[in-house]
Formats: C-alpha cells, sequence, structure tokens
DNA sequence: ATCATTTGCAAAATCGATTTAGTAAAACTA
DNA sequence: TAGTTTTACTAAATCGATTTTGCAAATGAT
C-alpha cells in the first residue's frame, strides 16, 4: 500500500504539507498551487488512499456507525438496514451490523467491542436488560440514537413507530367491521413496545364501549420454540373462539397462521386477522392478511438524521425523541 | 478510556513490561511473577481493554472480516449471517457486513473501503462484474472466501451448494411423480450457479428420456420489478400450460406463486410446483410448496473454516473449492 | 537600511499499542 | 576477582496518519 510518507518523498514534499493538501487546508495551511497541484497529481497516480487505521488512531474518528440489532434475520430488520446503508453513505459513513441474539451478555459485549474498535455512534434496538450500559454510553457522550424501543424517563434519543397508535387502528378496524369479540396475542418482551400496544388494545376496547377481559389476551413466551408457541395459540383460541384476533408482532402472526390453519378455520369467516406490523408472507397469504405497516424507511431516515446531529455532522434535529405512525394495509382477512 | 501507558504508570513497570505481560509472554520475556500479577491486578482493577484501533495499525490485523453480499434482505442471507457470525466468533473475529445491492461499481467501492479497513480476511458473495476485484485481493494475496457462486477456472476458494445436482433433485422428483411437461423459470443472471441450474434441468431431463423444448424455459430479467416479473410468469405459464414448474430461485417461487394465484390454477391439481432454495413462505403456503433447500449452514460453517485456514488462524482445510448437498423437502404441492 | 510581517513549507509531537534492541544488576564461571 | 552469562526489565523505534510549532526567506513598513 502507497503511504502519505510515498506521496511525499516522490512529491518533493514533506508528509504535512501533503495531509494538508489532500485534506483540503491549502489555503488555511497557504500551500503555493504549483505544490498543491504537483501532490494531488502524484496522489491520482499513485491511487493513494488514507489508511484508515491510522486516521481514526489519530483523530480519534472512524467514520464508521455501529448497527446493533437483536437479529438480523427479521424483516423489520431487513426493511431497515438498505436505507440505513445507503443514508449513512450519504454522510461518508459505514455501517457495521452487529446481533445480539437477544442476549444480554452478548449485547454488552458488543457494545465493548464496538467501543474498542472506536465507532463514532450507535444504532441499537435495545433488548431487555441493555438499560445500564446504553446509559453509560450516554455518559461517556458517545452519540446513540436508539429503534424499534426505548427506554422511560431517560433522555436518551429514539425513534420507534406509535405502537399504542398502531394497535388502536387496528382494533379500530376490527370494530368497524363489526367484530366485537377479538383476541389480542402478544409475548412477554419487558420492553415498552410491547405495553403499548397492550395498551393500544384494552384502551380501544374501552373507548368503544366494548368490556375488556383479560381471558381474551394471550402472552407467549419470547423466544419460545416456534412449535410450542403454534400449539398455544391454536389452543388459545380453540378455548376463546373470538370473531377476530390481533397479532402483536409479526412472527406471531405467522405463527397464528400456523394454528388457524391447524384449527381448519376459514379466514375470515370463522376468524379476522389483523397483525402489527407487515410482513411479505401477509401479502402472498390467501387470503392476504391486513396488517399494521411500521413506516420502516423513515423511522430508519430520522434515527441516521439524529444520529448526525448527534455527531455533529449536520445541525442538531429539535426532536430527539419521537414515534412515527403506522399506516394500516387492507386485505382480505378482515 | 484507559491507557496501556495508565496501566503501566500505576503499576510501576514500563508500557513494554505491561504489553508482555498482558499478551502472555511474561515467560518468553522473563518477567518475574510478583511484577506480573502487580500488572494483572491493576489492568483488572481498571478494566483495561486495548485500543482496537491502536493495535491494529500495529499489527496490521484488524481481527475483522469483511462480508459481501447483494442484498441483506434475503433469507439466504439471513440463515448464512448467524452461523457466520457465530462461527467466526469462535475464533475471536468479529463480522463486517455490507451489501453491494447489486451494484458492481459500489461492490468495487466496498472492497476498497474494507482494505482500507484493514480487513484480515473476505467472505464475499460474488456478483457479475467482479471478478477483476476478487482477482486483484487474491493477487494481494487477501484471505478471500467465495460463497454461493464463484468464477470458473481461477483458484480463488468458494463453497457452494451443488446447483447442478440440487436442480437434479428437483426435476427427478418431478418426474417421479408422473409430470412429463415441466417448465423451468429462471433469470438472466450471468453467473456460473444460474447457468449450473439450467443444466440440472435440461440434463435430468434427457437422461430420463424427455425431450428439452427451450420453449418451456423462461428466462426473466433479474432485478425487474416485482409486478412486470409476476405477469410475465403468469403469460408464460398460461401460454406453455404445463403440468409442473420449477423455479429456479426462493424469489422466483414466491413470484411465481402470485402468478399462479393470478390464473386461478390450483396446486397441484393443476400445476406442480417445486422450487430451488427453500423459503417460510413456502411452508406457510397452503399446499406447503416442495422445495430443495441449500445447506446454509454448513456453507457458512465451511466458508469460516476455509478462510481461518488462509488467514492461519487454524490449519489449512485440504478442499479449497467445494460444492454441498442440497435436500429435497417435500411438501404438497407436488 | 532596518525591523516587523507574511509566506511557504518542514520538523516534531501525537494517537496507543507492539516489538526490537539495549542495559543495569545479579548470578555464575574460571 | 575479573569476566561472562543470565535475569528482569526499560528505552526507543514503529505502524501511518494529523496537527502544532518552528523557521528560513520573501515582502512590507518606516
Amino acid at each position: 500500500m502507497v503511504s502519505l510518507k510515498d506521496i511525499a518523498k516522490q512529491a518533493g514534499a514533506s508528509p504535512s504539507t501533503v495531509s494538508f493538501v489532500l485534506n483540503g487546508k491549502e489555503k488555511e495551511m497557504r500551500i503555493s498551487s504549483p505544490m498543491a497541484e504537483k501532490i494531488k497529481e502524484v496522489a491520482r497516480k499513485e491511487g493513494y488512499q488514507p489508511n484508515r487505521v491510522a486516521v481514526s488512531l489519530r483523530t480519534g474518528k472512524s467514520k464508521i456507525i455501529g448497527l446493533m440489532v437483536d437479529t438480523i434475520a427479521g424483516s423489520f430488520f431487513a426493511s431497515l438496514a438498505r436505507i440505513i446503508e445507503s443514508e449513512a453513505d450519504a454522510f461518508g459513513y459505514k455501517i457495521i451490523y452487529c446481533s445480539t441474539g437477544n442476549d444480554v451478555v452478548k449485547g454488552k459485549e458488543l457494545i465493548r467491542t464496538l467501543h474498542q474498535s472506536h465507532v463514532d455512534g450507535y444504532l441499537i434496538i435495545p433488548t431487555a436488560g441493555m438499560e445500564s450500559d446504553i446509559n453509560k454510553l450516554m455518559e461517556a457522550k458517545k452519540p446513540v440514537v436508539l429503534m424499534d424501543s426505548y427506554f422511560a424517563g431517560t433522555t436518551v434519543p429514539y425513534v420507534l413507530v406509535n405502537n399504542f397508535d398502531g394497535v388502536s387502528k387496528g382494533i379500530t378496524h376490527l370494530i368497524n367491521k363489526g367484530y366485537k369479540k377479538i383476541c389480542f396475542v402478544c409475548n412477554d418482551i419487558p420492553l415498552i413496545q410491547m405495553k403499548e400496544r397492550i395498551r393500544g388494545y384494552t384502551q380501544t376496547l374501552q373507548e368503544n364501549n366494548i368490556e375488556v377481559n383479560k381471558q381474551l389476551i394471550l402472552e407467549t413466551k419470547y423466544g419460545g420454540k416456534r412449535e410450542e408457541v403454534v400449539n398455544e395459540i391454536a389452543s388459545f383460541l380453540a378455548a376463546t373462539k373470538p370473531q377476530a384476533v390481533m397479532f402483536a408482532a409479526n412472527y406471531l402472526g405467522v405463527y397464528g397462521l400456523e394454528s388457524i390453519k391447524q384449527l381448519q378455520l376459514k379466514i375470515p369467516e370463522d376468524i379476522a386477522v389483523v397483525c402489527f406490523d407487515d410482513h411479505e408472507i401477509f401479502n402472498l397469504h390467501h387470503p392476504g392478511i391486513t396488517s399494521v405497516k411500521q413506516p420502516a424507511e423513515e423511522i430508519a431516515k430520522v434515527a441516521i438524521d439524529i444520529l448526525m446531529g448527534e455527531m455533529k455532522v449536520k445541525k442538531k434535529s429539535k426532536q430527539q425523541q419521537l414515534q412515527l405512525e403506522a399506516t394500516i394495509i387492507e386485505r382480505s382477512s378482515t
């Protein structure tokens, strides 16, 4: 690899002069234009590329953003990742992905690794138990933006869908279609977004003068085996016999469809279905499954914007904590 | 951040001594055990973590592997990524993901960025036009392993499914079920794996004494809009009226199911379906779609193994270029 | 003509580790 | 006891950039 020193030697200049010129400080450092031209010429000819590791060591900046997610396989992540990558690229930043696999210990380790690797900023989809680590990052003045969830009462910036309103839209849609006995299937993730979704369910029913029956809420174990969850949902639906069901997450919807298939129920005749968070499968399924779609692209864009503000790459956004609107996609399941 | 120098000061030793001890070279450098213990004690107490950037600059090693894929959203990638990450972790390596979005220019840029970031090794799912860049990496003696595809006639190590045999298994399965008029839907990616899949189709038919009719092969444009491809497949199937169809990639299968839905054909009564490369949707679909599953986990493991061999982290694998067996998953579509 | 500025660049310090070369003191040898 | 070897470290060079300080030569002011 050709180094700055090599360029200096070839151009008959000192390394400092070369650095000034190639970093656009020739005016400021009053380098003569013949000298500057010579240096640029040599650098171009030799295809000089600065050693990012050296730059990072000296400047303390890596131009890299760490993106931590629970699982890299999810479809929500997939839609986020593409946008985040291209948005970051526009600011000259690269992304390092890593997944915690919903393992707190691994999450802590990863934060440490990213920290050691001197990433300039963090985009995190937090899992339970990460609050303290994230607070440490904040104390260390590291730019952090959370996505998909957040911790109540902190000043950590976040961007996520309005979970309460999203579920409310789904439930309202069902009520408007005439369904009264509506089940809700969620999981036991101890994060705020799930609480919000449950609140969206109960409160919307109340507002429509429908009595809330706790028996109609199923809280499945998060991380449970697919088969077990499918069976759990099946027996729940068999026992409660609702007119409609709303699933609180797309994977629950996918599992739920399997349960419904098992029970040989017809959608929407025997049971209407709505799911929070869209999935390709819902579109392809026969009949199509009505779902509440998260504004993934917008979330990604806003998150990067806030982060760039924190990193002083652009001017700071006024709003650091916000919830974006979900939209309902009507298909044939309701 | 606490640095090696700080530890040295606190322990009353020189930075070099601290470095020796913390890198397990105390014997070799005959550091006295009281001194060594003191240093370890201080390092532990202060929670010292070496600055990876500095280490990387000095040693030229980053303990990072670059993983380049065409798109991060694909399900094949999702299954690969998890395994690759955990396998690499076992060797103390981290993964940087990046996606080319099937853009040759972006791919070239990314290789340069990774190179500048001093990644120790490359795992690449190559796209058309990357051959020269990959050859350059090989010339520079960089450890590279290709996945999912390869370039004929080069010595670049690769791991992928046996595409020929995989398709052959699918077609054989259809023939055994009694289907004779079998269509094949593929795309125009100019990569070897697609050629192999087409060869798998034609050759298997021939071996079973079924005449190959070029009219029964549809080559869709890769990267075409979903709707257009769906319509293209629909009119193709309407025109050819086959007893069975095999799709050469899982996204084609997904699109194809939509086409079939459009045509209001019943699976498998009106048309039997097999797809190369499994997808969650095929399991959930009613009826389930028979597919040929790639051994994604094995591919990931073997790729990492070869790469570690190249990087001299473990002893070199004997075989550097290999194709793994696909397995057929029988569902109700055939 | 003399002193003060400005110009144009180079020297050297720095980031935080690793690694080679060097060096007192202790131990051993003859 | 003088010379050699071993022990137990430390000093300094190094990786490749950035950035502060320094310093002749040219220019300007009086």
